[in-house]
DNA sequence: AAGCAGAGGTAAGGTCTC
DNA sequence: CCAAGAGACCTTACCTCT
């Protein structure tokens, strides 16, 4: 009998913290709805305003009320927007400010991370109880193998991804859409064919037919930046790209990049379904309501980055793991960024410490622009309790072997 | 003495994703 | 005049050691 042939699922939830605001509002149905940062102090003041929908959700305050508008919306922005709001221009990502220019009747909800975690437990429980192997790619997405799930290969995986979407169904209430293919690659751009609650299959000899005609934007990895210097080199379709010399783009992309457009150009990607993954960094951060001074506003901002420092150590114990590099990050102003990071002797998850590193990199950065983000990040991370493990088994470095060696040198003299 | 290659680490900046 | 937060990963530069 032959291997079965390798069948991978992309499955994204259609609008999902939108839907899920919509469960409990369903009066909300066909309004504008925005999802989105806000300012919570003053929520309370602005529930009562929609009392026609008989909800406490608020709605934008008309922009000519701009002092209000600023305290409320801030310089938060969209995270989902329904169909109706979207009629209007407003989009993920978009400044709230300006939604509220485009949209003043749309109504406003926070993020509710509570509910979203629990409908993400909920859908994903619903999908490994089918096919167990499943990879985590954020709240709202997850890739599935389905190579060998009963039934997994009929109709190319087409009646897997109807059980898949059924049950989540019944279980939520919501609806998602679901990209079948020979890897996750090309399952993701899948997905993306029948929004939203569709159904796509692709195989292997879709490519010319299904891929290469669409702009290479569509390839998860190619963003802004590449998908504009790739069309600045009159590539704009993935056939295009596909069509061009694996050494010409490693020249002009660099080696990791250029050789990864090649492959994935041509469909072709082996990454397998990781069901379990360790975290590499974590950090907090925040933008200031108001653009900060270092000196002018110096006890203001101390306190913030104390409190982050706090905010780090805590999901750091929380989550049990410890850090050995401490860093910053900055926005100024005028939006440019810049990070320190500085490593530690010892593994560490102790506010204290955090701060106290995380101030020697400050102190190694431009201070005269005004700030208006400042962040602090964890990264070399260890399971607490494997620290000593990892400091036991980890390969003596050069530099280390080098230390030793001129101290029993000066040891050898000493004695 | 000086220079080079290769490995591995650290740091800084940037891109991309949801 | 507007542009979040969290995390993964890549590139480049620079350093140390062999």
């Amino acid at each position: 009998m032959p291997p079965p042939l390798r069948r991978i699922a992309h499955l994204d939830m259609d609008a999902f913290f939108a839907s899920v605001e919509l469960l409990r509002y369903p009066q909300l149905k066909g309004l504008p709805v925005v999802i989105g940062g806000g300012r919570r102090k003053v929520d309370e003041a602005l529930l009562t305003t929609r009392g026609d929908l008989g909800i406490r959700a608020p709605r934008f305050i008309p922009v000519a009320d701009f002092p209000l508008l600023k305290e409320y919306v801030g310089r938060g922005v969209i995270t989902t927007a329904t169909y109706a709001a979207r009629q209007f221009g407003v989009g993920s990502a978009m400044g709230m400010m300006k939604a509220a220019r485009l949209c003043p009747q749309a109504i406003v909800l926070p993020v509710d991370f509570e509910e979203i975690r629990k409908y993400s437990r909920l859908f994903k429980n619903t999908i490994t109880e089918i096919a167990p192997l499943m990879q985590d790619r954020g709240v709202d997405e997850v890739y599935i193998d389905f190579t060998e799930v009963p039934g997994g290969q009929r109709e190319g995986g087409r009646v897997l991804a109807r059980l898949i979407q059924k049950s989540i169904l019944e279980k939520t209430g919501l609806t998602c859409s679901v990209g079948v293919a020979p890897n996750k690659l090309l399952a993701k751009m899948a997905s993306e064919f029948n929004k939203p609650n569709g159904i796509s299959v692709v195989h292997e000899d879709d490519l010319q037919s299904k891929i290469w005609p669409l702009n290479v934007r569509k390839i998860n990895g190619i963003g802004p930046k590449a998908g504009e210097k790739l069309a600045r080199l009159q590539i704009h379709t993935i056939g295009e790209l596909a069509a061009r010399d694996p050494a010409w783009l490693i020249d002009n992309f660099g080696k990791a990049t250029g050789a990864w457009m090649h492959e994935v150009a041509w469909g072709r990607d082996d990454s397998p379904v990781a069901t379990t993954s360790e975290p590499v960094s974590m950090s907090r951060e925040t933008t200031f309501e108001r653009d900060l001074h270092a000196v002018r506003d110096r006890a203001e901002l101390g306190l913030l980055f104390t409190r982050l420092c706090e905010q780090l150590a805590a999901d750091l114990q929380r989550k049990g793991y410890v850090a050995k590099t401490i860093g910053i990050k900055l926005r100024y102003d005028d939006f440019r960024s810049v990070t320190r990071d500085q490593t530690l002797e010892q593994f560490t998850a102790d506010a204290a410490t955090i701060r106290k590193t995380a101030g020697l990199c400050l102190k190694r950065v431009p201070l005269e622009q005004r700030l208006r983000l400042l962040g602090v990040r964890a990264s070399t991370l260890v399971k607490a309790a494997e620290v000593l493990f990892y400091e036991q088994n980890k390969p003596i470095t050069q530099s280390e072997r080098a230390q030793s060696a001129i101290k029993s040198i000066a040891n050898d003299q000493l004695f």
